[in-house]
DNA sequence: CCTTGACCTAAAGTTAGGTTTAGAAATTAC
DNA sequence: GTAATTTCTAAACCTAACTTTAGGTCAAGG
């Protein structure tokens, strides 16, 4: 009785909600590495129900599977991680998360400056050009002026 | 010379620097209804480049098509929306804003509080369970107390 | 009038993040 | 030892929000 021969796909899915094809998808965008037993059947550490578990809340953060793939490359990959190390990757999640916050709050204000006017109207109104999408590539400016009820 | 012909699809495409598929498509969807010329072209008003302009910042709020969908339907139809219609349903994509910011701050806390730990543990960690994910389902709690690092 | 560019429709393709299906092989339970 | 459960792979399917393609029509300029 070996004390590891790894957890079944199963297992991982029962522990963490996940559906095992979820599973097998992560894996799929490298973000799990499971290894096989003699029957060709995958099986995994206990550390990987953390691993997961992480990936559900980097989701909820809004970070895509390759955003969540970077982070856990900060993890240890010749041992287990250990709790200081999921505390440091943890960290990097809340950059993300204190970046998404201020987007939304500095979009929060610009909304608030344009509720009075209902302007919406391209040369003032900041919500337009959060990422400066607009590029005004060459054809000369586009205004939104003129564009008034006629009521 | 009519006061209003209309504005063909380019036109708005030029103005708001979207696509003309992409105009074509949130008709598809309902969120805009131009009419026909007689050769069967859509013109559009004015006031519809405001309406897709609004509809590009709602997208910036993570409001999907059906929402924006909803919220334009506060518009009124039978006249050119005025300001004050526009700054009415500016506060409806207020409170999508501020419900949003206020799920990522309760994250944010949550994730500070676990921070120092590094658990990510399912029954402490209630970064698990924001919405109750994790319906338990008769099959026994799912602990993951036990995970943890062997070194 | 004729050409060019803008426009039309319908259908298929795209990306992200998965799920479903089908048929076969491995494992577990009795 | 057999039956039931789990797992395997590959490929197809799903939603959202579009874009691309194909094949044709409309409109504007010279």
């Amino acid at each position: 009785m070996a004390v590891s021969e790894g957890l079944p796909i199963g297992a991982l899915a029962g522990r963490t909600g996940l559906a095992v094809s979820a599973i097998r998808y992560y894996e799929s965008q490298g973000l799990l590495k499971p290894w096989r037993n003699a029957g060709g059947q995958r099986r995994y550490q206990r550390a990987d129900i953390r691993r997961l578990s992480f990936i559900m809340i980097a989701q909820q953060f809004g970070l895509s599977l390759p955003d969540i793939r970077e982070v856990l490359a900060g993890l240890p990959n010749n041992r287990t991680p250990t709790p200081k190390d999921w505390a440091r990757i943890g960290e990097l999640l809340r950059d993300h998360l204190d970046a998404r916050i201020d987007t939304l709050l500095r979009l929060r204000d610009n909304l608030d400056g344009c509720i009075g006017c209902g302007c919406l109207s391209l040369p003032k109104c900041k919500l337009y050009n959060p990422d400066d999408t607009a590029k005004a590539k060459g054809s000369g400016p586009r205004y939104l002026l003129g564009d008034r009820p006629e009521v």
